[in-house]
Order: structure tokens, then C-alpha cells, then sequence
DNA sequence: TGAAATATTTTACGCGCGATAAGTTTTGAT
DNA sequence: ATCAAAACTTATCGCGCGTAAAATATTTCA
């Protein structure tokens, strides 16, 4: 690789032998160009080694390849993997994803939005806080620039959603409980973030309903997106002040599952479907770590890269169709029943 | 907000009756023109909401207001931690930071290098994967663009260096084990990714020569960044062929002894300082799930937020000091001992 | 009140590339 | 060899803004 440092493309174009209109067409689309061109300039890049000025191609196209991602808070393994996945293949198609999260801040969630604006991405994948966010601004957003929700479906708002069907997690869990011992209670946060965590405490009555049991549920204090120690501190004034009502419990998500294991173990209950348990403990999302846990957490796995495909290639759907879908169609994909030692 | 669109900066120039030259100007810091004419601008920018193209600006100004932060493994809570509370730091300070991540794979490192290089990004903040880096690639990226690294430290790469003291976390670990019980044996990858695993094992063996004990370092195999499997395997393997040859057990990283505990745990060996206990655990980062384990981590942290605070300061010095120093400065934070229950 | 100091306006150019139109060459099938 | 289609070249414009120089207006302070 020679060093002479190439300054724009009329001058690479002027390297390679070949028109700057050519080569800029060949930056659009290598395939769009003659063979023979193609090597042509692909042979002056080894030499010179030259790329498009990114702020004047975005300036000058009407459609830029940057698409944005944005989970609420990207220090969750769960989100930071998933986000990862969508990443991987957007890299892939060969678009410019950015990743965003308002760490669980409502405003820095309109921010985020407002950034990504101006950024005019071609489409974004977007995981909303759910209950704290702004409904208005989201409106807004969606209205000017192409965008899928995932994760966490509002409705109304996106073109599509793809996400997961907590009545099929719900449904798997308290099946499996039931059939092997007895009829969990159900963990979850006084007042969840989540939109998801509404669907899955109404699956879980709703199965117990049909399965003829008593639903119990048990609502902790707590605010924020620290779950696992929203679970512990939970499961800790539950087991000081005579224990839980009955010997199976269902967490709304792992990280609350986390915490309440971590309780247990702290107050040497143990926890498992062997002999000399004293509790069985189940939960949902097949959180990064749950196969960590002590015991290993028996949960309902999101079908991560099913999910994954889906976003991506439904934004994808998207951005050709203009920006706007007829309908707006959510795609659900049911969770897997993944047994470990904890239930 | 009237629903009037404002196209460009002309426009909007003229719809605050403040010539195009003064509104760039105030854009670029708004305490550069006249509180008279600044309201004045502030009060059209109420009702027109108006934001300057960002590819225009980025493509005429000489410098940019882009930061990159790049760590290894995003996924892992701890990157992504120390990541978050970098972005925060930046967006306060009026920088667009965006974050990279290779997972752990060096051709992938070298391509974020080459387009963060085409977003002429101001600075950036970069913890390189150590070991497998493309130490050639990097060495380029940093002539052109001011780099700190932080984190892992590569001798001669980047303007300065931020992170810990690997010493002073490993020697508070060997001094706490050894003064409360016995001293311990050393539990690492074989072929660690890491600079930092390293000079822990290093300071491991140095300590335990100061305290006049033995040391014993325990290889196990696996490669990539599966941390908690790895861990999880190898204690696995040395617990069926005969169990620890110590009491006590010092992990190079809070993620080994992760593994480490719940295959401890699966085998039903009790771990922590109290009666009945089999084995002490001690380890090294405070994971941010460190809290949770089962028994809960003891284990030396990071200061997160002096790195953090200091590696950001650090940058901001050397853009303003145009991209290089002096003399490249290493700055190093010592850990903190946090007892908790499993040693 | 007046002159110097500071802000602002006017004017003009350039950044690097996308897009288009009109003319020229190359291609590949007859 | 012929010819139309495809690919290329040349020429030119526009995108939205930064920047600089010169002219003008406003503020500051004696």
C-alpha cells in the first residue's frame, strides 16, 4: 500500500483510471458496475486505500444505511445480547447500526429519539421503556422515521412489533409446575416497568383458572431497573415474616428469580425438586446467567435469534415498502421450556 | 410549536431575523453572541424546532464532536457498566459518544477501528482485547486519531492509560485470605485473553513469596469469553478428580469464580468462612452480579467511577491539547476490598 | 459625546459527494 | 460487420453548513 494519501474521490477516481460518477456508483453498489471496472478500482483500493467521506455521502442520499437500536437499559444482559444479535446482522447487510438506551430514564428515552432524528436512519429497532414512556414523542417519531418496535409491544405505536408471547411462557411454566408437584405463586414487582410483565400476571390467572387452582400472587415494593435486588430485598421480608404461602414459586422474569434465590440461600433455604427442598422456584426470559444460579434456574427461554431474524428482517420489509406497512402485524414467537435443578 | 418546517439554517436564519453567519455561531457555542440576539434566537427555536444537519456540520468543521468508546465484550455487565457511565460523562459534556464492540473477535476490533476512523471522531476511549489485538492496526488507528486506552493496558499504544491497579487488588485479596484463614490457591485461564489476568497472577505469586507461603496456580482450559463456563468446567473437573488441593481459592475474575461457584454448588460442596463451609471463594472486579451469587462474592472493585471520571478527563486534556502528549501518562486506581460471604 | 472595542451582517467560497443529462465508448448478440 | 443496449465519461448543479474578509452596527467606557 502506497502512502499517498488520497484526499477525496475525484482524486481516487483519477487514481483507479475510471470517472468519479463510476466510482461513486461503485461505492452504492459494487455489482452495479462492469467487471472490469470492479477490479479496476477494487485494485487502486488495495494501493490507496480510500473511503467515502460518510458525512458528505449521508448529506447528499435521501435514504442514509444507518438503522438505530434502542433497548431501555443496555447494562441488562438480556438486552445487551439481543441488541448484539440485531447488531451482528444489520453489520451484515451492510447497513451502520447504533446502539442507544435510555438506562430506564424516560426522558432520556425522547432524547435518544430526537438524537436519532437527525441522524435520519433508514429505520429503527426499537425495545420502548413501556409504561414511563412517552407516548407523544414515540407518535412523533414514528411518524417520520421508519421504526419496528421489538421486545416490548405499545400499541398503536411502530409499524410492527416482534417480540415474544408471554402466554405461551406463562402457559409452559405454570403447566409444568403443576404437573410435576403443585400450583406456584406468582413473584413479581408491585408496579413492573414492563408491559410484558401485565401480560404475564394475566396468563398466569388465566392458566391457574383452567387448570381449576387458586391463583396467588405477590406483589414486592420497589421502583426502578434493579430487579435482583428488588427480588432479594422482596423474598427476604417474605421468608422473615413466615416464608412463602406455598412451596413453588413463579418469578414474572429471571433477574427478580436472581434475587429471590440469592434470599434463599442467604436464609439456607434450599431450593430444587429433590428431596430435602424446601421450595421450587421457576421464572421466565432464560436471562444470560440463569444457567449460573444456585440452583441453576429452571426457566421459559425467548427464542433470542428468532426474534432476532424477525426484527431485522421485518425493518428490512419495511425500509422497502417506503416507510409504512398497510397493517401493522405483530409477530409473537413462543418460549421453550428449559429445566434446570431450581423446579 | 408551529408546525411551519425549517429546512436549513437559511431559513431559520431568516425566519429569527438573525443572519445565517451569527445562528452557526451560536450553534457552535451559544455564550459566543449577544444575550440579546441569543434569546432572540432561543425564542425562534421554541417555536420552529430546528436542528443543524448533522452531516453538514461534521463535514465542514474540522474537528467533530464524536467520542467512540470501544471495550471488548459488551455483553459482559462489567464493560458494559464501566461503558455506560463513560457515554453518561460524555453526553453531559456536549460530545455524541457511541459505543463499539468487538466481542472478543480482533478482526472485528480492527474493522470498528477503520470506521471509527471515518467518523474523524474527536477522541476515543478504547479498552483493546489485549492478547489478541492486532497490535499493527492499532498502532495506525492511534497516529490519526487521539486515543486513551483505558481498562487493558498495551504498552506504547494510545496518548495515556487508564484503569487499576492489578496489584493492589490481588495483594488485598492474598493479605485477607491469609490473615483470616489460609492462603490461597490461584484459579485462571490457562491462556487468558487478558494483559490483566496476567499481571494478577504475577502479583499473586509475588504476594504470597512476600507472606512466605507457597504458591499454587491452577491452569484451566477453554478459550473465548464464555468466562462463567469455562469456570464452571474447570471446577467441575478438578472437584471430580479429588477437589481443590487448597481451602482457599483466590479466581483471577469475579466471572471464573461465578462458574466456580455454582459447580461448587452443584456438587454440594458449602462454600464461604462460617462453620460447616468447605471452601473459601475470593475473587477479583465486584461483577456487577457479584452481589447475588450464591454465597455472595468476596471480592476486590474496581473503582468504576474514578476510572470512569479520570478517563474521560483524560481525553477531554487531549483533545485540547490537539491529540497528543508529552509523555504518556499511566494512571492507575487501586482496589477496594468488599467482604462479603464466601470467604 | 465620541472613539475604540466588540458584535453582527453581508458577501463569497469551499467541503465531498449524489444526481442528472448529454455525449461517447464498449459489449454482446445477430 | 452491424447495431442497439449497456456502461462509461464529461459537465454541471445542489446539499447544508463552516469559514473568512470586509463592511456595518452596537456597546462600552472614558
Amino acid at each position: 500500500m502506497t502512502d499517498t494519501k488520497v484526499r477525496n474521490m475525484e482524486e481516487f477516481a483519477a487514481l483507479s483510471g475510471i470517472s468519479r460518477p463510476t466510482v461513486s456508483k461503485y461505492f452504492q453498489d459494487p455489482e452495479s458496475v462492469r467487471p472490469s471496472t470492479r477490479s479496476r478500482i477494487e485494485k487502486a483500493l488495495e494501493r490507496y486505500d480510500y473511503r467515502p467521506n460518510i458525512y458528505a455521502v449521508n448529506q447528499n442520499r435521501r435514504l442514509t444505511k444507518n438503522v438505530g437500536i434502542v433497548v431501555p437499559y443496555l447494562t441488562d444482559p438480556f438486552f445487551a445480547e439481543i441488541a448484539r444479535k440485531i447488531e451482528e446482522r444489520f453489520s451484515e447487510a451492510g447497513f451502520r447500526p447504533t446502539m442507544y438506551s435510555p438506562y430506564g430514564q424516560p426522558d432520556a428515552e425522547s432524547e435518544i429519539l430526537d438524537s436519532l432524528r437527525s441522524l435520519k436512519p433508514a429505520g429503527v429497532l426499537f425495545a420502548p421503556l413501556g409504561r414511563a414512556s412517552d407516548r407523544g414523542a414515540l407518535e412523533k417519531f414514528c411518524a417520520d422515521v421508519p421504526t419496528v418496535l421489538f421486545d416490548s409491544n405499545l400499541e398503536g405505536i411502530g409499524e410492527a412489533f416482534v417480540g415474544s408471547d408471554n402466554f405461551s411462557f406463562v402457559s409452559q411454566t405454570v403447566e409444568y409446575l403443576v404437573r410435576t408437584g403443585a400450583p406456584p405463586c406468582f413473584f413479581e414487582m408491585r408496579t413492573p416497568a414492563n408491559p410484558n410483565a401485565n401480560k404475564r400476571r394475566a396468563a398466569y390467572l388465566e392458566t391457574m383458572q383452567e387448570f381449576g387452582h387458586e391463583p396467588l400472587v405477590l406483589k414486592i415494593d420497589g421502583e426502578g431497573w434493579a430487579f435482583e435486588e428488588i427480588g432479594r430485598e422482596g423474598a427476604r421480608r417474605i421468608l422473615e415474616s413466615g416464608g412463602f404461602p406455598r412451596d413453588t414459586v413463579l418469578c414474572s422474569n429471571d433477574r427478580l428469580a436472581i434475587g429471590l434465590l440469592s434470599a434463599c440461600y442467604e436464609k439456607g433455604l434450599r431450593v430444587g425438586r429433590g428431596e430435602g427442598c424446601a421450595l421450587r422456584v421457576a421464572s421466565h426470559d432464560d436471562h444470560p446467567f440463569a444457567k449460573f444460579t444456585c440452583p441453576s434456574l429452571t426457566t421459559a427461554a425467548h427464542d433470542y435469534d428468532a426474534v432476532a431474524i424477525r426484527a431485522v428482517s421485518t425493518l428490512h420489509e419495511l425500509i422497502e415498502a417506503g416507510g409504512s406497512f398497510a397493517r401493522r402485524d405483530e409477530t409473537l414467537f413462543p418460549a421453550k421450556l428449559i429445566l434446570r435443578s431450581s423446579a
